[in-house]
DNA sequence: CTGGATTTTCAGAAATTACTGAAACTTCAG
DNA sequence: CTGAAGTTTCAGTAATTTCTGAAAATCCAG
């Protein structure tokens, strides 16, 4: 590998941090590459970066692609592909969020839908289906939140986050005024 | 592994997601098992329920004690030690959430800053650090609403997660009555 | 078509990670 | 103390995952 000192320990981070992300090394290091290049680069360019196999190299950029981080660009005058990700921080984020819902909570949700569709045969299973039903409508919770948020745009999230746990006296407050409201129309 | 139907499959499922989600299957199956488990479970009884060896469960619940997803609980007369999962989802949510951030988040965080510290040596260096700026921005916007909201208790938290986007409504309305206030005042 | 440039596939090698059984250690009742 | 019950450690093996080089496939200019 030679690259400046920054971007290197920039990229080998990334390369540690992917076994703790279930992505393996190449692809981190090839992600963070790519996040931190000025212009979109090609295969070999990655190779000589980052001295792994042209196939290695081939087969990160392909799981990349599936988790829509690394974007092919066309170069004019070059036949080659060449690779970006998404520019905007925010972006990255609802794509890396999204993936991993697919991948780490849709399977399991509906998992436990079916496992809840069936009569349990026992106490044991009972209390277990019941401590299943628990887990199902805390998830579902989460991801009919998610749905909803994930539409908003950049900003506005970004307000929100701001915000924190000061919505939540918000909500309070505003609670306090339409149940004042309603008292208002009852009398 | 001598499980009811149901229960086989919901700790299978789990031991399957283990590798998606950076645990092994072992300790995946574990977990499973201790949450549906009306009772406190030993070492042993796990061994018998999922036909793993003595030494594997007894990694697997170490590992799951670091997590704070295995809890000891001791059964009177009986001297070897017996684990549960925390019986609240939400309680199981914050301490998934806390050492996720602990493990995924907060080394990149810590990275990112050291790097931002450092002269760039070059314009790609520069671009480099620009890029690194925005990344560590946004992370520290999330892991801040993250640690303003953790606080809240599950009801509501859960209010919240209800509420959706519709919060967003909320602010905006709110905002427009605050700058109303404004602009009466300087008038 | 043909042939060179490029990318992808894939079987096996290399590296990593998970699992086991045996031995070492700990704890505590008698 | 002693030894039986229980737990942890660890070296070696098994399983899995990652990586490579060579070969096959694709793509397109001429």
């Amino acid at each position: 590998m030679n690259l400046p000192p920054l971007i290197q320990a920039f990229v080998l981070h990334f390369g540690e941090m992917g076994s703790r992300w279930g992505i393996n090394r190449t692809v981190g290091q090839i992600y963070a590459l790519l996040y931190v290049s000025p212009a979109p680069l090609n295969a070999d360019q990655i190779v000589e970066a980052l001295g792994v196999s042209r196939s290695n190299v081939s087969m990160g950029l392909r799981e990349l692609q599936g988790w829509n981080l690394a974007i092919p660009k066309h170069v004019p005058d070059d036949r080659r592909d060449h690779f970006t990700t998404p520019g905007d921080v925010w972006e990255i984020l609802r794509v890396l969020a999204e993936e991993r819902k697919k991948r780490e909570v849709d399977p399991t949700l509906s998992v436990l839908r079916e496992l809840l569709m069936q009569a349990p045969a026992s106490e044991e299973e009972r209390h277990a289906q019941q401590r299943m039903a628990d887990m199902h409508g805390l998830i579902e919770q989460l991801t009919n939140w998610y749905d909803d948020v994930k539409r908003l745009e950049a900003e506005r999230l970004a307000q929100l986050l701001a915000l924190g746990s000061r919505v939540a006296r918000l909500v309070e407050a505003t609670d306090k005024v339409v149940s004042l409201g309603r008292r208002k129309k009852k009398e």
